[in-house]
DNA sequence: TTAAATTAGATACGGCCGTATCTTATATTC
DNA sequence: GAATATAAGATACGGCCGTATCTAATTTAA
């Protein structure tokens, strides 16, 4: 009898992979998982990987997407841009907490040499930048007066993301004590400092 | 006539590599820089170089230790907590403008996955972290009353540096017009909220 | 000066990357 | 249903990594 040569293609094939490429992203680690690896897993040959995926970063990112379960950002009015950013960078640690350590930093490794920081956290540049998660934030602080104004400079805007990819890269653990610290002890100040144009 | 087989050993040899891979990263720049190539180069073996270094970064970092001309940073009393951190910012800016853009992103890159970020300067666990480089002038800020306190939370003391490295991953130049909106957007007024204990 | 310890140099290995080429199965179109 | 287009699968390549092993030159100790 011989065997059926039954080809996977478009949707199913590519869920094989991610599958495959989310097993072993659980079992060996970013650092351990590699091309040639998931295209085994998944039956098939990293050709068809690199057909759509530029790099191992991209494919784990992909991974993710679909497996990982990262809620996206639900943008809350809390009532006060404490509570705001707060709310913020709890979910941000709730997402984090489901990656296994070392695979944020390995794909932040993998990306600085082709990328600019606004764009590492990869569909961060199609979707929602982390300004576009603050601005409104900023608005309705300024609205509450909190604020002396809500134009901010870009360099403050982009702070919060690069204290997170900060705390992400150092070996922390984003506790709730760092949230805290964060908060009251840098971006507030800072936000606050602003003076009306 | 046989050809002297002279070989070079210690420190003799050491310098063939670190030049060989100083002219390496100049002519093509730290991506496109391999051990093989310096090896090469220095007419050695690759096998010589990993005894000497574990990684292309060490490696690199090594070259511009010798031959960077990378001045040691001097820590000058301007008067002020603004003027201190602005001739640190000066200062680091001259430093970064003698690298090819690329290697600093680089070098932090294939550091990422293995250290954490107060380390990713290279000696700069060793010799002088940047909170060694900023507590000095907080302490000089507090006495002269600029300050409520110099006592401030790692995670402000360490922002310059995160700061810094900041700018580098961007593309960004560090201008001058750069320096100073950092220190007068995000450095001073975190500084400055700190309220005495 | 001879023996012992270092260390440079040469070579080879397995692993993975990223690309190219070719075939063959499957889908699409006529 | 046959012709055509598309994409999967197989294979091979050159490049570099990092390690291991062996040799031979050179230094150091005796």
């Amino acid at each position: 009898m011989a065997e059926k040569k039954k080809r996977r293609r478009g949707a199913e094939l590519e869920t094989a992979i991610l599958t495959a490429a989310w097993d072993q992203l659980q079992a060996k680690g970013y650092h351990d998982l590699t091309i040639e690896g998931v295209a085994a897993a998944a039956a098939t040959t990293k050709t068809v990987l690199y057909r759509r995926w530029p790099d191992k970063a991209r494919l784990v990112i992909a991974a993710l997407s679909k497996f990982g379960e990262m809620p996206s950002y639900q943008g809350v009015d809390t009532g006060s841009l404490r509570g705001d950013l707060l709310n913020l960078f709890g979910q941000m640690a709730a997402v984090l907490a489901k990656l296994r350590t070392g695979t944020l930093r390995g794909i932040l490794a993998d990306r600085l040499d082709k990328l600019d920081l606004g764009q590492l956290m990869g569909k961060a540049n199609t979707s929602h930048t982390v300004m576009e998660l603050i601005q409104p934030m900023l608005d309705r602080a300024a609205a509450r007066g909190e604020i002396a104004s809500a134009d901010q400079p870009d360099r403050v805007v982009t702070l919060p993301g690069v204290l997170l990819i900060n705390e992400v890269i150092g070996q922390r653990q984003l506790t709730v004590a760092a949230q805290v610290a964060i908060v009251d002890e840098i971006l507030l100040p800072v936000f606050q400092s602003v003076t009306a144009k």
